[in-house]
DNA sequence: AGCAGATTGTAAGGAAGTTGTAAGGCGACT
DNA sequence: AGTCGCCTTACAACTTCCTTACAATCTGCT
């Protein structure tokens, strides 16, 4: 479930917030000061945060830059009032991604979070999209395709998961555990076969001869490489 | 150095903008509304105009109107709350470069601007009202229609803004969360099945055999794409 | 070397998730 | 009220992924 951390000051637009929210089904975190922000973000690692730019103690831009030097894509909301406006420059240069203007309306600010949590889904998300090469191989993350020669081979956003996995660490050995945490996350079983089933299939289409694989080569006892 | 005129009435966004333009390197020229925004133009010649479709007095279209009388080429680059009101852009013949949508990430902004600039400077063009062919389909946003040979075919607004983001980005696969963004904005709910009916009902009309689409191709569980 | 146990490969079938699309409904516009 | 366009709903079709089961391979031990 999404995690969003409000910190927000006044009590009463922070519970609002935070009923509103959780109706929505996100898993809310209510902050009511600067400090407590800070520690939350650390302590529970949020998708998301709405700062209320006036608070006592830290202000949001403080927090903001606070939880900038840990995380540098965390989607940030600025929430602030009229008269505060023009500090909305520095929100927006601290790597804030949106900023709203009390009073707002719940479905408006509804909208945004749910459109920041997208755009930054699909465009942060992925890393970087760069092409890269293994062996006689051309992968393309933003075609979803490998060229082999001038052969399309058709690749899952998964497949490309582990290939840039493999490729990043080349040479290294990636072990099982690290493979599944990055590829499938969290709710992986160690005790399921589904990882070497998916490299079983993806060496069948990417590989020259699957059962002597050059891109992806095993390990035993430890894990797979490339290289 | 490269002038931008800027035609935004909320003082927040303005003043953002400003910032982080002046920050990349640009001239900026701030108008907070459409006279001012006319005036400026005239007085300054800027090479590149982000215009608020919202203004009071002269609205964005109105603004666009005048400049266009008085220079055809410079780019103009629409910003609007509403996704529906890039419609009108699209449907009058304001030739307009791009458009956005709010909310819209910083990174973002500078990005279109300077993708713009680098099309418009090297005479590639591609204006979002120009016309376009995907395989034996000629689509003219400016009509709202497409032909197949001499055959007339009826687009929406809606049509003309996915077919034109699959066209610009052909090969690359085009995910369900970034269509969503780009056509719908910010009110689209991820769980709704509009974009598929959307497509559906798109293909019915444009594809010669729409089980076997040669225009907009799925790539199941990615998006969708071009080529 | 030979064996036992553990690890990995992979085919097959079914579960789960994704997409296609017809039908009905709601609201905007006339 | 009627029409039109778009959205929701519901279900069908499809694709992918996972589980299972068994085969193959490897490791370490005797």
């Amino acid at each position: 479930m999404t995690k969003i951390l409000i910190a927000e000051d006044d009590d009463h637009t922070r519970d609002a917030l935070r009923e509103v929210l959780t109706m929505e089904g996100y898993e809310v975190i209510p902050a009511s000061d600067g400090l407590q922000a800070v520690d939350f973000f650390r302590a529970e690692s949020p998708d998301f945060v709405c700062l209320d730019v006036m608070m006592p103690g830290l202000n949001g831009y403080e927090v903001c830059k606070q939880i900038r030097r840990q995380d540098e894509k965390v989607p940030i909301l600025f929430l602030t009032a009229k008269a505060e406006e023009i500090d909305t420059v520095l929100g927006l240069e601290l790597g804030a991604d949106d900023y709203m203007t009390k009073p707002f309306g719940v479905k408006e600010i509804i909208a945004r979070i749910r459109a920041i949590l997208r755009r930054t889904a699909s465009r942060g998300g992925g890393r970087a999209d760069d092409d890269f090469t293994m062996d006689d191989l051309r992968i393309v993350p933003t075609e979803l395709r490998a060229y082999r020669d001038k052969i399309e081979l058709a690749l899952s956003p998964r497949d490309v998961k582990v290939l840039r996995l493999l490729y990043e660490r080349r040479g290294k050995v990636i072990d099982r555990n690290t493979l599944a945490d990055e590829v499938w996350g969290v709710d992986y079983f160690p005790e399921s076969r589904a990882l070497d089933q998916h490299i079983s299939q993806l060496r069948k289409r990417i590989e020259k001869d699957p059962a002597q694989p050059r891109i992806i080569r095993t390990v035993h006892g430890a894990g797979y490489r490339f290289e």
